[in-house]
DNA sequence: AATTTGACGTGACCGGAGTCACAATAGATG
DNA sequence: CATCTATTGTGACTCCGGTCACGTCAAATT
C-alpha cells in the first residue's frame, strides 16, 4: 500500500524533513500490515528496509544456539528498527517479530540513506537515535544484573510505561507484552514473571483491562519494588 | 602527553583520514596513562572526548541500583569507546575502567565531530563502528540467554579470543580479563568462572602463562563447548 | 456450539549457582 | 626480604527459580 507525505511526517524520525525529502521518500515507502506474531524483519537476511511502527508492538528477539529466545528490546508506536542497515551492510543480528497486530512502514534503505547523507539534521537524528538504542540496551542489560527476581520484573514494567507516557499516578501500557515476551527480556521462566505479576495484582498495583490494557494503577509503588526500596 | 598524526593513524577509525584532517585533529589529542583499575571514563559525567585505546584493555561496566557491578563489554587494542559522546549531547551511561594498565589516546568530542561531518568518509565509519556496537551488544545478550553456564563462560571466552587474532589451532588472550571482571559480563559469581576455568585447564582447552597471558590450547574444543556439541 | 489454540495460573520437586568461609597463591609495595 | 593486598582455588550449605505437570480461561476457528 502506498504512502503519503504527511503519514512519514508523523514518525518522530522523518518529521524534521523538509517536504521535498519526504516526497522524495514516499514512493519508496510501503505500508503493511502484520497479524500477531508475525516476522516482520528475519534475522540474517539482507535487510533492505527501515521499519517504523504506527500501531501495534514489536519485539526484536534472538536465539541463543540451544534454541531459546532472547528478548532484546520492544518498539513502540512512531519509533522504527532496522536501522542497522542505514550504517553497514552486514546481516540483521535479530529477528523482529509484531508482538500484537500491527501495521508498519518500511522504507527502502538506499532512498533514505542518501536523505540521511545529504540532509544532515537526518543523520544527526539518526545518529541520536542509533546512540539512544545504545543506552537502551545499556539499561536492559543492567536490569539483568539484579539478583532479585521480583524487583528486575518491577523495573521491566517501569520501563514499559515510561516508555510511553507517564502520568503522575496511574499509566496504561496498551497492547502489553504476553508474559512469555517479558521472560525472555529479562532471562526468566514465564512462570516466575506470571507469579510476580499475581503479586502486584493482589497488591493493587496493577489491574488487567481485558486484552490490550495493561493498568499500572500505582506507579510510585511499581518504582518503589523497581528501586529496591521494598521487597516484593 | 602531546600526540603526532602518525600515531592517531594507526587507529583503524582514523587510518582512512586524509593527512590534513589528522593533523587537525592531533591538537586535540592527548596520550594518557592509566593504571589498573583506573576510571577512564565516568558515568553520569559530560564526555568531551572520544577514548581511543592504545594498549592494555578497558571494560564498561555499569551498576545496579542494589550496587552490583555489570559488565557491558571489553575494549582491545585499536578500538575505541566514548562514541556516543559524537551523536548526542546526553550523559554517558557507564563507567570504563582499565583491567590492566593501559595507554588511551583521548581526542576532544568537538573537532573530531567536526572532522566526521565534512568527512563522509569518517562519519560512514564511525556509523558503522557504532552499528558494530549493536551487534556486539547483541551477541552478548544473547550469550546471557544460555543455561548452561559452562557453555556461557566457554561462549566468552571465545568472543575474546576472536575479538583479537584468531589462529587456527591456538590462542593467546593478553591481559586477559580477571575471574571477577568475566563474571559481572555473564552475570554469574566469581567463584563459578573461576571453576569452569579449572575444568578447562584440567582438561588442557587453556593454560596460564604467567601474569598476563592465558593461552587458548585448544580452540576447537573450546568452540565446541561453546555450541553445546559437549557438555563441560 | 464444539473444538482448538494460546495465554495465564499454580503446585511440587529438584538441581545448580550463589553465598559464605577460608586457604593458597601471586603481585605489588615498602 | 617482608608485608599487604588482590586474585585464585575449594568445600559446604542453602535457596530459589527452572522445569514439569497440570488446570483454567478466553478468543479464534471449524
Amino acid at each position: 500500500m502506498q504512502v503519503t507525505p504527511e503519514l512519514l511526517s508523523r514518525f518522530t524520525l522523518l518529521k524534521p524533513l523538509p517536504r521535498e525529502a519526504l516526497e522524495q521518500l514516499a514512493p519508496h515507502a510501503t505500508l503493511v500490515r502484520y497479524a500477531r506474531r508475525a516476522v516482520v524483519l528475519e534475522a540474517g537476511a539482507r535487510e533492505d528496509n527501515i521499519c517504523f511502527l504506527f500501531e501495534g508492538r514489536l519485539q526484536g528477539v534472538g536465539f541463543t544456539i540451544d534454541g531459546r529466545e532472547v528478548g532484546l528490546y520492544f518498539v513502540e508506536p512512531g519509533d522504527f528498527c532496522g536501522e542497522l542497515a542505514l550504517f553497514d551492510d552486514n546481516l540483521l543480528p535479530e529477528f523482529v517479530i509484531a508482538t500484537t497486530a500491527a501495521s508498519v512502514v518500511f522504507v527502502a534503505r538506499k532512498p533514505l540513506r542518501e536523505v540521511m547523507l545529504q540532509n544532515s539534521s537526518v543523520s544527526n537524528i539518526v545518529g541520536r537515535k542509533l546512540a539512544a538504542r545504545v543506552r537502551q540496551m545499556t539499561v536492559q542489560r543492567t536490569l539483568l544484573g539484579l539478583s532479585n527476581i521480583p524487583q528486575r520484573v518491577c523495573g521491566q514494567l517501569y520501563l514499559l510505561v515510561s516508555d510511553g507516557q507517564r502520568k503522575e499516578d496511574s499509566s496504561e501500557i496498551v497492547n502489553p507484552p504476553t508474559h512469555k515476551e517479558i521472560a525472555i527480556m529479562l532471562n526468566l521462566s514465564r512462570e516466575t514473571v506470571t507469579r510476580v505479576f499475581q503479586a502486584l495484582q493482589s497488591r493493587r498495583i496493577i489491574r488487567r483491562d481485558g486484552p490490550g490494557r495493561l493498568i499500572v494503577t500505582d506507579l510510585a509503588s511499581l518504582r518503589h519494588f523497581a528501586e529496591g526500596e521494598e521487597e516484593l
